[in-house]
DNA sequence: AAAGGGCTCAACCGCATAATT
DNA sequence: TAATTATGCGGTTGAGCCCTT
């Protein structure tokens, strides 16, 4: 194993970053964290003058052990196989990333480091005198355009290296004449070796209209439901294809709904804004403003208008199309009286759950009345592999077991707040419920497949998934949406 | 073959938000 | 608490390609 310089030591090191020092040296990862800061000055100066003859603890792959604890450092020393990189370890938001690049050349021989490694300790050592503050992004003599394959090969080089711990730091280390968010733009929407290539299937497309129609144009969102995929991978193919697609079907893009509803729509609001308008002193009643959109005829034939009469009549200036779903929902959860299921096409949406057990294996899916009703099909088709890795943006931890199961669960477990909150609260309570279902069945929602043969959720192994969904809904939605964040929405669901 | 228009997609811009001081 | 900076996201742009005339 190789070890960190056993000669290597801190001092005197001025900590412009506060808390954190990390440093990669073939496979050892080493982390410097300060606590408290280390303010500069005789006495800390001299304290660290003390911190001579770290030497790195033998330790075993991945695990963490603490090789000092002085008064004001602690060492982490990590070994990593050499093909895992920093970026590999899910690292926080590091300030700022640097290492002792002096002390390492006064303590260590120059030809320990590889040309790549003195030149990265070159750059991460110029500290800016600012606390914190990058210097990247200044104005400079930038380039812009399109990326040539030197850059791209310095920016793969770099990140493959040395990770992305700070994309500001990025193009100075890399020697690249970029700005930190495009060399960051680069990466993830081009360069990024998990991307996949080429064309949009069938499936992919489907799941794009159908997320969109829930989504809206929340491309990051949806992208995440799309492994392989970016956003503006997504977003180009939606307004250079979909729409269209869409459009020629007799739908309109924006609202899902068939055009000539749309336009119906859109004049009634046009009209009803000019007469707003026109008689500002006026206000006029609620009650008559829902008759009034109550009124545009819905169709039995496309459930997802029912969900837009919903939607009209939980806000008549529909902002986005997520809003106005949660304030569905929120309107249907006061009315114990409405079937939610008959209510939104995405039946499989919270409400799902609100079906018998017995029921939840066809909730959401067949029961489900889906203007895109291929994409059921597909769902079927699309793989667990694939989907399990949907979600980096939530914390998700995949299970696979060789009894067939393989699902995604939601970390931190069991918090009664979430099951049935925000969409990714209401998909996972419902892929939980449908995969109760008595058959060995495979169950999709919203993009979400489980394969289940096994007993494994009845025996309690996810307990949260026990909660009753339609009461703890009605509980939790009884608050003010209306002041909640809708990004709060998506990544927590209600509060409590 | 050349011109023109449409399309695709990589990249930029501006804004919102989070993090930090 | 305000100011500053980094990051992420969605809208937009524009270069290059392709197809049609």
């Amino acid at each position: 194993m190789h070890v960190f310089p056993h000669n290597a030591c801190l001092l005197p090191c001025y900590f412009y970053c506060h808390d954190l020092v990390v440093y990669q040296h073939h496979n050892m990862m080493v982390q410097f964290i300060l606590s408290p800061p280390l303010k500069e000055g005789k006495e800390s100066r001299g304290e660290k003058e003390n911190l001579t003859g770290l030497q790195p603890l033998d330790c075993d792959l991945f695990s963490l052990s603490l090789s000092l604890s002085l008064s004001h450092v602690l060492l982490l020393l990590i070994p990593i196989p050499s093909s895992v990189l920093l970026r590999s370890l899910c690292l926080p938001s590091i300030p700022f990333c640097t290492f002792l690049s002096s002390q390492l050349s006064r303590n260590s021989s120059p030809a320990d480091y590889s040309a790549d490694e003195q030149e990265f300790l070159l750059h991460s050592s110029r500290v800016s005198p600012e606390m914190g503050r990058h210097t990247c992004c200044h104005k400079q003599k930038l380039r812009k355009g399109l990326w040539s394959p030197e850059e791209d090969e310095k920016l793969i080089k770099h990140i493959t290296t040395y990770g992305h711990v700070c994309w500001s730091s990025v193009p100075k280390q890399a020697d690249l004449q970029r700005c930190g968010k495009s060399c960051r733009l680069r990466w993830i929407n081009y360069l990024r070796p998990d991307l996949k290539r080429g064309a949009f299937s069938d499936q992919e497309e489907d799941l794009i209209i159908e997320l969109h129609a829930v989504l809206g144009n929340r491309w990051s969102q949806i992208a995440t439901r799309l492994p392989g995929r970016t956003d503006n991978e997504i977003k180009n193919f939606w307004n250079s294809c979909i729409k269209k697609k869409l459009k020629q079907r007799g739908i309109d893009p924006n609202t899902h709904k068939p055009l000539a509803e749309a336009e119906a729509a859109e004049d009634q609001a046009s009209k009803s804004s000019e007469r707003t308008s026109s008689s500002c002193d006026l206000k006029v009643p609620i009650a008559i403003l829902e008759s009034t959109t109550d009124a545009v005829p819905t169709s039995s034939s496309m459930p997802m208008l029912d969900k837009h009469a919903v939607e009209r009549k939980a806000s008549k200036n529909s902002a986005t199309p997520m809003k106005c779903f949660f304030l569905g929902q929120f309107i249907a959860s006061q009315d114990v009286s409405s079937d939610p299921a008959t209510i939104f096409p995405l039946a499989e949406l919270s409400f799902a759950a609100d079906c018998s057990r017995s029921h939840a294996a066809t909730a959401g899916l067949s029961v489900c009345p889906n203007p895109y009703g291929r994409l059921l099909e597909m769902n079927q088709d699309l793989s667990c592999n694939t989907l399990s890795t949907g979600f980096p943006s939530t914390p998700t931890a995949v299970i696979s077991t060789s009894m067939g199961l393989r699902t995604n669960i939601n970390l931190p477990p069991y918090n009664p707040a979430h099951v049935c909150a925000g969409i990714d609260g209401i998909r996972y309570s419902d892929a939980v419920y449908s995969s109760n279902s008595s058959q060995s069945s495979i169950s999709s929602v919203g993009g979400i497949e489980m394969q289940n043969s096994s007993p494994f959720f009845d025996n309690g192994f996810l307990p949260w998934l026990e909660l009753t969904p339609d009461t703890d809904t009605r509980v939790q939605l009884e608050g003010e949406p209306e002041d909640l964040k809708w990004s709060e929405f998506l990544e927590d669901g209600f509060p409590s």
